[in-house]
DNA sequence: TTAAATGTAACAACATTTATTACAAATACA
DNA sequence: TGTATTTGTAATAAATGTTGTTACATTTAA
């Protein structure tokens, strides 16, 4: 992971939690995270097919959470924005007359699956709630 | 993590224990991972500075495994090529003035320090030779 | 002396990430 | 009804990161 859409998405849903039942526009949002704002629109679309989140257009619209800070995990956060496993990418055309090469992809997709596993499964007990709660 | 380092370092290690006391060339490795040679020197110089590899310019030259790997922790591995924390980014310029904004990254610090304290816990249990072994 | 290999710099090609511009569609409210 | 404001989204630009390639000095075996 090496983008801001981890930490740009928390941050968006802190302050969404924080202000429950106001609308707030992207622009707001953008000034507290000190980004552009179509980028928040863009992470809060993502965020309404989730079901978090509910927008409204016009006029005094903006976005509001649509659930309990209690009922997001961490772990479904990161699967929102994850892109790769964490140990990386495997190289894509091992050798396959190398005994090493035939077989490395397959050994790496264990160790790599463990591995992100792990970190699911760490994220997974952790909520929304409980992270906004250690301000 | 996005790139093949970490899979590409293993792949070599890998190579170069199996053929313990042998020197291999970057050509003949490279051409076990299909990539280009000279991106595998750029790799084992590495390797070489963490003393686990040794090498030999000229005719006849190239690189050998300079330990055994039982000594070499896949932990270890990852710490060489790692350039992001697992959880990403963090944006660089919150807001200070807003609440949040204010202590958000100390708040992802610790949520990113642990999680990446979770996976080099795990992979300290791991050792080349075990990883090997799994072939 | 020659052929073959490492070591490394410089650069090119490609991919990913972030920022920006632009504008249609929706909405509140005067 | 009309205007100002905001979302939604496409298109594109700018910045950064990754991988591949060329080139060549240096080292070494035979």
């Amino acid at each position: 992971m090496n983008n801001t859409r981890f930490a740009t998405i928390i941050h968006i849903l802190t302050i969404l939690a924080t202000k429950m039942g106001e609308w707030l526009n992207s622009e707001w949002i953008a000034g507290s995270i000190n980004i552009n704002p179509v980028i928040v629109r863009k992470e809060l679309s993502i965020l309404q097919e989730q079901g978090w989140v509910i927008s409204r257009k016009g006029k005094e619209g903006g976005f509001m959470l649509n659930t309990s800070s209690e009922n997001i995990t961490l772990a479904e956060l990161y699967k929102v924005v994850k892109n790769s496993d964490i140990l990386g990418k495997k190289n894509q055309n091992p050798n396959s007359k190398c005994p090493i090469g035939k077989d490395i992809n397959k050994e790496l997709d264990t160790l790599f699956n463990e591995t992100d596993e792990l970190v699911l499964a760490s994220l997974q007990t952790k909520t929304l709630k409980s992270f906004i709660e250690q301000f």
